[in-house]
This record gives C-alpha cells, sequence and structure tokens, in this order.
DNA sequence: GATGAATGAGAATTCATTCAT
DNA sequence: AATGAATGAATTCTCATTCAT
C-alpha cells in the first residue's frame, strides 16, 4: 500500500521541520506516522534515503507549483510577478516543508547528486530567465545570480514571515516583488 | 586561561563547518581543541551553549566587518556598496563561519534567543538603512524586507562561490552590488 | 509439495555453509528457495528446527554413505581402510555439508538430543567397530575414544583440504588412513 | 585500570561458552562484568574485535601451557607424551576456554589473521615436531597432518570428557596418548 | 583548574515470526 | 497452501555528560 509510505514521509516532514534532523528518530517518525519501526525500512533503505526522497518528492510538487499559471501571452514582467508570487504563496502556505527543504539544503546529507535534481525539475524556469535576458528584458548576468534574487529572497521572506518577523500581506508582497524585478529587469 | 577557550571555539567551528552538528561530537572537539573531553563543560555549559555562544561571537565579528570602513562623507549608494562588499568578501574569505552561521540559522538551535543578538549587533546598519529610508534614497519598506535583499543575497552569492557555483570575481560582484542597489533605491 | 521443503533445506544449506548461523536470515533462504518468508514456517516450527531437521537429514545421508561399499569378506584392516576413506572423500566432495555439520556442532542449537541421533544412525559402524574389539584386532578402548581417532580425524582432514592449509592427494589419504590405523590396531 | 578489561575478557568468556555469539548480547557481557554497556567500547573497537582478542590471549596462554615442562634430556616419546597431556589436562580444566576457542575457530570470524597468529605461538611446538621428523622418530608427513592427530585428537576428548560421554581418567588419558603416539611413530 | 575513564540512555537498524489475503 | 507486508523486540554502537583523581 502506498498508504504507510505516505504516512511516514508525512510524518517525517511534520518532525523534522519542528524538531531537525538531530531531534528526530525513526522511532518517532513511526510512532507518529502509526507504523512499526520495521515498516519504515521496507519503504526507505535508512535515514539518509527517507530523508533524501522526502526532498526530492518536495521539490518535484515545488516546482509543478511555481508554473501553475504560466501564461505565455503576459509580459515578462507578468510572468515574472506569477512566478514569483507563487513560490511566496507556496512557501507562506506550507511552512514545514519550507522548513524542510532549507533544512536539508543547508545539511551534510545534501550532496551534489541533489544538485542534479535541482536543475531537472526547474529547467523550465530557467528556461524562462534565459528567454527574458535573450530578449533583453532582464540583465545579462549568470543564472545562478538570477536565482538567488528570486529564489532566496522569496524563501527568506517566507521564512520571516512564518517567524513571526515580517507580516506578508498583499502589500508587502507586492513591494517586494517589485524590489525583485527592479533587480533584475535591464 | 582564555586559551583553552579559544581553541574549543576554533575547532568546533573546524569540525562543525566541515562535518555538521550531527557529526560532531563533544569528543573530536577535545582532541582538535588538545584538551580534555571534561574541559569543555568548564567554559561552557553543554553542546547546545557551546554552539550558541561560537555563533553569537561570529555574529558580532561578522556586524564589526560591516561597518570598517564606514565612511559618512560618502553617498548612501557609496556607503551601500562598501557595506555589501564587505559582506561578500568577508563571506568569501571565511567560508568556515559563514557555513557554521547558515547552518546554526537553519538549526533548531536557533532560537528567538539569537534574534534580539542579531538585532542588538546590527543595529548601526539598521540605522543606516533608516536614515536613508528617511532620505528617501531607499524605498520605504519594513527594514526585514531590506536586510533580505541584502544579508541573505550577500550570503548566498558567496555561498554559492564556496560551492564553486559561481566564480564571484570582481565583476560579478559589482553586478550583484548593483541589483542590490536596484532593488531598494528609490 | 516435497519441492519447496528441499528448496528450502538446499538454500538453508548454502547459505549457512558460506556465511553462517548470524549472517543468514530466513528471509535470505526464502529468496535463495524462491518461496515467501512464510512458506517456511509450514515446513518448520521456527528457524531452529529448520537447522536441526537439516542437520538429522545430513547426518543420515552421510552414515549411509560411511558403509557404502561395507564388504564383510575383506579384512578389518580394509573394511576400516574403506570406511574411512569414504568418510574422506565424502568431506572433500561435500564442502558445504561437512562445513555445515561442524558449525552445528559447535553451535549452541546442538543439544543433547542430537547425540541420540548421533549414535541411532551409526549403529552399523558401531557393530564393526564392537566386532572388531572382540576379535583382537583393535585395541579394547571406549568407543568414543575409538571414533575420536577415526571420524575426528577424517573431518578435521577433509575442512584443511577446503581451506587449503593440506592437499589431501591420494597419498595424503593413504599416509593418513595408516596413521589411523596404526592408533586403532592392536 | 586493567581491571575492567579483565573483567570484560572474563565476562565474554563465560557468556560466550556457555550461550554462544549469538546467544550473547554486548549488554548481557557488560552486566555480567558489571560494567557500563558503553565502557567495552573503550577496550575493545566492537563486537569482532572483542571476541578476535579474546581468541588470541587464550591461544597465547594455551601454548604457553603446552610447553610448561618441557624436558630436554627426555626422549621424545616422553616429551611427547608430556605435551599431550598437558593439552588434554589444559582441556579438561578449562572446559569454558576450550569451547571459546573451539567455537571461534568455527565461525565466520575466525579469518586467515588468525592463522598467523596460530603459527607464531606454536612454533616451539612445531619445531619440536620436525625435529622428531629429522631424527626419524616420527612418520614423514606434513605438520598439519600430525597437528591433526595431536591437537584435534586432543581436544575433542576433552570436550567427549566435558559432555560427560567419556571419563577421562588417568588410564583413559594413558590409552589415547598412546594411541597418538602409535600413528606418529615410524 | 584540568583530565579522561566511565556511564547509560538513546540512536539506527535487523530479523524471526505472524497473519490477513 | 502460499504469500509477503508488517511488526516490534532486540542488537550493536555512539556520545553528551559526570566525577574521582
Amino acid at each position: 500500500m502506498k498508504d504507510k509510505r505516505t504516512a511516514i514521509l508525512e510524518a517525517t516532514l511534520k518532525l523534522i521541520s519542528e524538531r531537525g534532523f538531530h531531534g528526530t528518530s525513526m522511532q518517532m517518525v513511526a510512532d507518529i506516522a502509526k507504523v512499526g519501526a520495521g515498516t519504515i525500512y521496507r519503504y526507505f533503505e535508512n535515514k539518509e534515503d527517507l530523508l533524501s526522497k522526502l526532498y526530492v518528492e518536495l521539490k518535484i510538487e515545488f516546482s509543478e507549483v511555481l508554473l501553475a499559471n504560466y501564461d505565455s501571452t503576459l509580459s515578462f514582467r507578468g510572468r515574472f510577478h506569477n512566478l514569483w508570487k507563487n513560490m511566496v504563496h507556496y512557501s507562506i502556505d506550507n511552512p514545514q516543508k519550507t522548513a524542510y527543504m532549507e533544512q536539508y539544503t543547508n545539511s551534510p546529507f545534501c550532496d551534489h547528486t541533489m544538485e542534479e535534481i535541482h536543475k531537472k525539475y526547474f529547467s523550465k524556469v530557467a528556461n524562462f530567465i534565459n528567454e527574458a535576458i535573450t530578449q533583453e528584458v532582464i540583465k545579462d548576468v549568470p543564472i545562478d545570480i538570477i536565482a538567488i534574487f528570486t529564489f532566496e529572497t522569496a524563501v527568506a521572506l517566507a521564512k520571516k514571515h512564518s517567524n513571526g518577523m515580517i507580516n506578508l500581506n498583499d502589500e508587502n508582497i507586492e513591494i517586494a516583488v517589485n524590489m525583485c524585478w527592479d533587480a533584475l529587469k535591464k
């Protein structure tokens, strides 16, 4: 059954986003998932594999959300606004998933295999950016620098929102997306 | 002696930046610091305290570096450029310290106590930003949003440089600082 | 079906002779036997029972081989030579079975129940020995001491051969059987 | 302190000779040794290392006992009798140690590293045997075959004695040592 | 102050066995 | 009869922390 696998992944997400890798034992995952401890190992090779599989699933989901309402009839600016807002809304609406992905990225589990996966699932976004560069709508700078001014800022904002440090209401989102666009546009 | 305390902090920095919280035991710290395992507990209450104290020291050092060449006769833009470049250069030159701070920030150890400390040591920078807002040189937006477009971008860039994903040469730094400024300026 | 039972016993023999009791899980046995894990428990009560049943079957086979070419027209010496060589050849030709039996004998599984079985299946050999004692061809000593100078030496030789420590060619076998006989003969 | 190390080794010997490798957990060893579970790992790398170190210590002790009363003024036959009786008496007097060594030898832990150790500590015995061969007192056969007719028989006898299958009184020992000698002598 | 041997709770993982299908 | 997913007790081993020296 897919049920148990899903329950395990959900328990892992919940626990790790709240307590960190450190503070989450396989037993805890099993308990929250209402599953025997050994059952986890029927679906995942070991703890590292569990964390990695969860990360990949979340990244895929995230990448799909970004382009949910992609509309090629819009201006680049309009498309960028949509993309960026999707990112922020997802991050706000899914604080656990966001926290998990951030934590995973900054952990020794996240090796170079993961970068491949990252690139694979974000290729559509990369295409959009490259097109905008070619059309001279945004600055002609390395795409990784562009990424920082889009992804990292969006995620960081959502994180501060979840922390309660910022109130990301519509007004503030509008401010932020415009700051992003100012940074990128030619 | 201050010596042992310093040796412990340095060993902690080295080990954790290379192996993560997970992979660093108190025994390892003691060995690298050439100190008995029990000695750590004369200077720090426990592991969490050690990690936290190290974080605070690094944050203070970092905050002091930022304003190293602060020159009130320069334009806001010029002062911002200096500030931002200090940040990037420090991050590039001190990859272990940067890695440590990032890791700590994304860990469950980093609770709200830390935010206070953060604010305390960055008050001078905050003053500079607020003055620029008042003088209508940069956008009038919450300071935490400003922070994201300055700190987070700078650190993220340095991290990608350390990873080898970007080559942060002078040209790229100039590009990035201008993107930052475009995001902020009115 | 007898098929599955046989497949399970063969898989057990193969695995345990190669990997030991320790290194052989019921799942491995099931996999090699191409049988569901639960199926083993239709034929054997539990792991211990499986190991014990296999041991008994091997001991029976072994005891039958010993007297394969028993020829009552031969001298005692001739009959002993045949018997002993059968033993050595069987041990050399069936290293897995020999390894299994040795391992089982030296394990806590092998309790006193097994000694009964041992005696039962080797009664014919015991009769032959006792007859030789009565006829004053071999020394009049307890049969268990005789057994050591026949069985144990044969098996130990075969084991050293399998290890590669001795090359049990025909010459060496002849040497050894004569040493045995010298030990026994009056 | 050597105390704890010794206590751990003694507990291991006792438990494993009674319950086997399988049936002996590190926790049991710790409990019997009256030591914390972690303490074992201060003295031994892991379970395998513990078992191996114990084996080596026992083999050394055993090899020393064999030649305890070696007297070069005696005939070869006399020296062999002493040697062999030492072996039997040690095996009878130390059933746990004997059981342990037997068990270890027949386990997957016992790899080829051990053979080196075996040869090292029994070199004096080997020298004695080789001398007897040179002097044409015993048969000129491979030393490993000689070894089987001395060591294996002695240990096997002692084991049967411990099992209660044989009563190894002085008479029976005399019988057995003579059988051995008959097997070896020219 | 400094040490490091000792501790034992807790971690990840395995595996014999069961039982619903 | 046969299966194999599920289980959870048991295992090995780690490591933060203590405390006698």
